[in-house]
DNA sequence: TTGTAGGCGTTATCAG
DNA sequence: CTGATAACGCCTACAA
């Protein structure tokens, strides 16, 4: 029951005889305080089990210390089997560590989340916002933005604001994805695409559409929101539509995942009659049936840098306005 | 370049010709103040766009509203595509909006990130912490609890510490998995056990162990823990020492999806040759070759329970000491 | 019902 | 190099 209060700086101080401020300066790891006096203090700390108190320091230091990640998707699909927010929760947590701040997870999947989430940061509670995934024109980040609070998006901000932001390159991989099944003769190539009110969903369409263009073939499309439920309606959709269809590049790992049990149920083998792609590389991807052939984003890395460019701008230091990190065609099976 | 200092109770006070207390009266919803001096306090607080600076008030009122949630897992397998932790989290996510409260997460792998946490929750910086998931002899909840900070485990603390948890009951689980599999003429059934330095891993073996053992046949086991190469290899070895198996059950579904695979590629039909039945619902499960019988654990219902409880701990209400969360055997095709 | 005043635990500015 | 002392922004008796 050693409910005892918790010891301040004062106690401390009394305890190792010096002044309040000069403890202050021990724990802050000032130099200019006499080895001994050093050494005293410490002592003093551990002996009280000392930890200073946050809140009062950045009472006055303004700073908190603490980044929030913001998820602006409804609760329930936060964390539905695709790893891209875990894996961006992953990277930001690991940045975050070696920095010595904290990571403050914030949903904003409904209204009142959302206005809970701009309080929040508009408060200044933290010390920068990272937002994992934009749905439509979410104007927050710009209005972050503009009172000065660091903030970092993934994917570029879809109302234009003026954000710094990190992505992967989306249309670079899917064009390789497309290119790579025209070469294999492919010339109805359909496409399961993302919901078109996200980035991700809207550039692995862009890519999509302008590479079979390019090369002269029909768009055959069907939309989904990546999961898997989505997909399996649209690939039904894509065979009635499209009987002859002869590959499906589906923008997320679930929706092909699913693509690939509902070509089988309708008597399509992957790949000789169908051959279709992913996006993600999830780890499932490679347990699938057959091994899905799909677009690797790095995730984890995602998260990371969008940490690493807001704890720069946090610093003062000037950071590119958009960062790309690149994708990569993993061929596995089913293409 | 709204860099404007960001207004204050002062500020507020000030626009709105009353004292600070008033402000502050009507800020944190006291009923006792005239409506006439409500109105005009919330009008000052919306033109300056005030938000109270949660250091100062945290400062006196000694509570932080914020909740740490502590995954003690190694970075890099906290988010594997196991649901686990993100189910975890969600639940915590979603029960700690309704409470009005700040989520942070951190990770414990290292020793470092260990300390970390430790120096954080013990210096008081939250209001409460949640374990997510305990590795070997944690002592870590049992010195919390000591401190008299309010703490919730998943999972029975190995070290017999006396801290409050919520669990699933995985015995209940296994047992009813294990006789199904015997009521269906199984009589070589293995298992693919988990870590035996985690409740989760050590309670779905006991399940196993005491219901072969109770039906008079034998223990075959290999060990894993919980990832798809684990699962791969256990799978063999098991295939190896005991060519007649007849039935395996996985402690995670990642192992058993593994299983599935490695008995595929031995020439083992599923599950005709050997049944396979795994352990938690992943969404992936549905989607397996043959489609997976498994063990549901309601993980998400487990994020909001541990929740639940440590919000009624830190408001001094009693609480159930441990708290059971019911599982399902859900029957598909692999068994 | 409203205002006054003190203090929460730190850091930072100045003297000394 | 060290020690007073004044903020930091808010809540809360207590007084009016």
């Amino acid at each position: 029951m050693t409910t005892a209060q918790r010891p301040t700086l004062e106690a401390v101080a009394r305890r190792a005889g010096v002044s309040r401020a000069t403890v202050s300066r021990v724990v802050n790891g000032s130099t200019t305080v006499a080895e001994s006096i050093q050494q005293a203090v410490r002592r003093a700390v551990e002996e009280l089990g000392y930890v200073p108190n946050l809140a009062a320091r950045s009472l006055v230091t303004q700073r908190t210390d603490s980044v929030a990640l913001v998820m602006p998707e409804a609760a329930t699909r936060v964390f539905s089997d695709d790893q891209v927010f875990p894996g961006i929760i992953r990277g930001a947590a690991q940045e975050l560590e070696a920095a010595d701040k904290q990571l403050v997870l914030m949903l904003a999947g409904s209204p009142a989340g959302h206005e809970r989430v701009e309080r929040y940061t508009t408060g200044r509670h933290v010390d920068g916002v990272l937002f994992a995934s934009l749905h439509g024109e979410d104007p927050l980040p710009g209005k972050l933005a503009r009172l000065g609070i660091p903030v970092v998006c993934s994917g570029r901000p879809l109302d234009g604001a003026d954000v710094p932001y990190v992505d992967v390159d989306h249309v670079g991989g899917v064009t390789r994805a497309i290119r790579y099944l025209i070469e294999q003769g492919r010339r109805r190539i359909a496409t399961i695409a993302g919901p078109q009110d996200m980035v991700a969903g809207i550039e692995r369409f862009d890519g999509y559409r302008d590479t079979v263009a390019a090369a002269g073939l029909p768009t055959l499309v069907a939309y989904g929101d990546f999961t898997r439920e989505s997909g399996t309606a649209a690939m039904r959709q894509l065979l009635a539509e499209h009987p002859d269809v002869d590959a499906v590049f589906a923008a997320s790992d679930l929706m092909a995942h699913a693509a690939l049990r509902t070509l089988r149920e309708a008597g399509k083998r992957v790949p000789q009659d169908v051959a279709v792609i992913g996006f993600d590389d999830i780890e499932t991807a490679a347990y699938t049936e057959p091994p899905l052939t799909t677009i690797r984003q790095p995730i984890v890395e995602l998260g990371r840098a969008m940490t690493r460019q807001l704890l720069r701008i946090a610093a003062g230091e000037p950071v590119e306005h958009a960062l790309m990190l690149s994708t990569e065609l993993v061929v596995r099976e089913s293409a």
